[in-house]
DNA sequence: ATTGACTGTCGAAGCGCTTCGACAGCCTAT
DNA sequence: ATAGGCTGTCGAAGCGCTTCGACAGTCAAT
């Protein structure tokens, strides 16, 4: 293993020399700086980032903490952290991957430990057991999700709320008055996970101004479940004509069984989705969708993260605003038999 | 921030005590021992990370390479992903994420810099460029996945030639004589990746033993991308009564344009998947299908990896053997008119 | 009693880096 | 000619930990 003090000797300098020309931190000639980088180059030296972290007081790691559960957006998480692993990259950052696994502990463990720099949290629920931890530390920190009381945190998400609304006034708007929503699983309802809540709200309150009748349904993806929610649904509302998806692993079952019962998509029925834009356009009718921005959370995050880093900006609420893209699923609503 | 120092001077013995009392390296006297972790307890200590790797050359953490494509099995590589992180973490190491985008000098800049102590590669191709680095170095790693050439290595993968072999051996025992298999995206046999070429394999000297014609076609996932694959099969085969699927996003596709087709899963048509288990229960109709034990590959890669790292055990193959799971997609072949 | 083997603890060195203060050499303004 | 200010480089201290060798004390065997 090649060390610093071997790169100054071979370049004929001081080893702080060489630490200066690697981190710019003071002027270095032209002369002397062509020849350290020569040398490192020729050694192939790597500076060392335990010493690194322990003399700078950095680790240039930024950790990420991932869902344990795989029942959730899977691609969506996955998406999320290549982007955020990515991103962290081009910032010199590299990322460490924690499951929700040790919960809370984690948090301590990583902050104490200066594993570390700083963290980014996904999943958050709406009274997370890990907030006041990051509250009551000084170590930066970004939640991709919000939790209810977002004073003192920096959060990056979808504006669920809005995407809620957004659907339910594009269902309204092509004259539909029963409008199902096919929600997550109950799970995720009763754990509080705050897109599912929010998205609901934006929903409820675009029906409420739009005199649209509103059904909500949480569902277990897969076939089965979703046969036994729908069956319910027009039982109980037979008049539905509009449908908001927000579960990935429903909007196949949806289709196929409405397209089963004779109802065609879209002249029957609409279907909104919100899902990421792969799904909408793999399904078997292209779906007017809203897409869940996942790469660009991931990115925003980060770079909330280094700024906060680099004592640039502090705490903030990023909203990313929804857009629906119309495409095959959703149309007027038939005229009233 | 806690320092061993302090811990040692509130529990009143010197520094390298409470270091052997964390690391049990030496014998320590039980009252000894126990002032310590209530000193190390009340406050709140955590070893720092940079120092112990420095002083202990060894950090502690397994760098995970998982792809940067989210084109390919995005679920498997996220269980993956998770069970490696979780695994590590009951032995003691945290996992840094790296994705495949800096290619080999990844692996340069981790070894190099005593980042991580070892690696895990994940979606290794025949050919793989990262492969010489890892011959050349001592640091400990494993793939997950197989290369061409094994020779100093140590790789976890499913048995992919098995795997084709028992589909193939699976239909045509139940009579099929024309069996179609969908296949990845062509860019994955163009890129050499060894499990998708080593299922064919499987799969054809199974079809050789047993008589059974074969067709091979590479498949986008999707509609669209599978109504076309699927015309040209029965176009050139009308007489296909049996599938093998190794591609999840064509997995309900298939089963849809089948139905319209009016053909009957598994009365006229049997279905074999490649795919992991969730999927092939919530599919529209509840597939037989060899599972992908994403979770066991990640296990079985940390604790190769773990023993590398303990000094027990050298390079080995790990193969682990497929297990088909008849479901209600497969059944006998019909009679020929 | 004396030796020898253990046990439990300590002090000090050192891991490879960053960073601070010092300073030589040079240039510009007086 | 001299003071003052830059620029570029160096030496040394120190980050918090692990680990090695030393050693005081205890106990069993002679």
């Amino acid at each position: 293993m090649v060390t610093l003090a071997e790169v100054a000797q071979h370049a004929g300098v001081s080893a702080s020399t060489v630490s200066y020309v690697l981190s710019g931190k003071r002027s270095i000639s032209a002369g002397t700086r062509q020849r350290v980088e020569q040398s490192i180059r020729e050694l192939g030296y790597h500076p060392n980032a335990g010493a690194r972290a322990l003399a700078g007081k950095r680790s240039n790691i930024i950790a990420l903490m991932i869902p344990l559960r795989t029942d959730l957006y899977v691609p969506v998480m996955m998406e999320i952290a290549i982007a955020v692993a990515t991103t962290a990259r081009t910032h010199g950052y590299d990322v460490l991957l924690l499951t929700g696994e040790e919960g809370p502990d984690a948090v301590r463990r990583v902050t104490g430990s200066g594993l570390a720099d700083a963290m980014i949290l996904m999943d958050v629920e709406l009274e997370d057991e890990r907030l006041p931890l990051l509250r009551g530390t000084d170590q930066p920190s970004v939640l991709i999700g919000l939790p209810a009381d977002t004073g003192g945190l920096t959060c990056v998400d979808l504006d669920w709320s809005a995407t809620g609304a957004l659907c339910g006034e594009h269902l309204a708007g092509l004259g539909h008055r029963d409008i199902a929503v096919i929600g997550e699983a109950p799970a995720v309802y009763e754990r509080h996970t705050g897109f599912a809540e929010r998205t609901l709200d934006g929903l409820r309150s675009a029906a409420r101004e739009t005199g649209v009748r509103l059904l909500h349904r949480p569902c277990e993806g897969g076939y089965d479940a979703m046969a036994l929610t729908l069956a319910r649904v027009f039982d109980e509302r037979p008049g539905t004509t509009g449908f908001v998806v927000q579960n990935e692993s429903a909007v196949e079952p949806l289709l196929a069984l409405l397209r089963q019962q004779g109802r065609a998509v879209p002249e029957d029925v609409s279907v909104v989705a919100i899902c990421p834009d792969q799904v909408a356009v793999q399904a078997s009718v292209r779906l007017t969708s809203v897409a869940i921005p996942a790469q660009e959370m991931g990115r925003r995050a980060v770079e909330r993260l280094v700024a906060k880093l680099d004592g640039r900006g502090g705490d903030e609420v990023v909203l990313l605003a929804p857009e629906l893209t119309r495409r095959a699923s959703s149309g007027p609503a038939p005229a009233a038999d």
